[in-house]
DNA sequence: TTGTAGACTTCTGTCGACG
DNA sequence: ACGTCGACAGAAGTCTACA
């Protein structure tokens, strides 16, 4: 699946994020509303995380949603070649 | 629901990128390889898309994922600054 | 503090048919 | 060409408990 990095890599932007606010899974899962199990899935690439709770993790960080998916942008510009054929 | 409208700002945007390319929703369904009357309810806000459909539709647009959800700057702003509580 | 496992409910996404 | 309905399998997201 060429997407399943895509979901490690907002992932581990979730976790930078987390890290650099100095919160625990548990504090984060607080602050969203989220479960904690469920926030360490999202980290690990496990869970295909929908619309409304990517503006969720937007708020919490109070950053927009573009700088929340701004991921690698070399990895970007793959990704906007690659077709669904492909996976 | 506080992110409702976020559903509906995404179904205009994909409306507003398939009329762009002078595309049907028959014709969109078929280069994303989504049904049909998904698509539909995509464009009505009716569905809460995932993070690697999104990716989808940013490669059948050959725009990057921030372009995609580039929604209305002022709108993205408020969003910025509520919580999930608000809902 | 985090990962894992299981059971559970709700929703996503598919599909055929009819207006 | 699009909206809507109804049925369906599978995945999202919750929650308790143990390492």
């Amino acid at each position: 699946m060429v997407n399943g990095f895509i979901l490690s890599e907002f992932g581990d932007r979730v976790r930078q994020l987390r890290i650099e606010h100095k919160l625990s899974q548990e504090e984060l899962a607080f602050k969203s509303g989220f479960h904690r199990t469920y926030i360490g899935m999202i980290e690990r690439g496990e869970r295909n995380i929908s619309l409304t709770n990517i503006v969720v993790f937007a708020k919490v960080f109070e950053i927009s949603i573009d700088e929340l998916l701004k991921f690698n942008k070399a990895k970007d510009l793959v990704l906007k070649y690659q077709l669904k054929t492909e996976e």
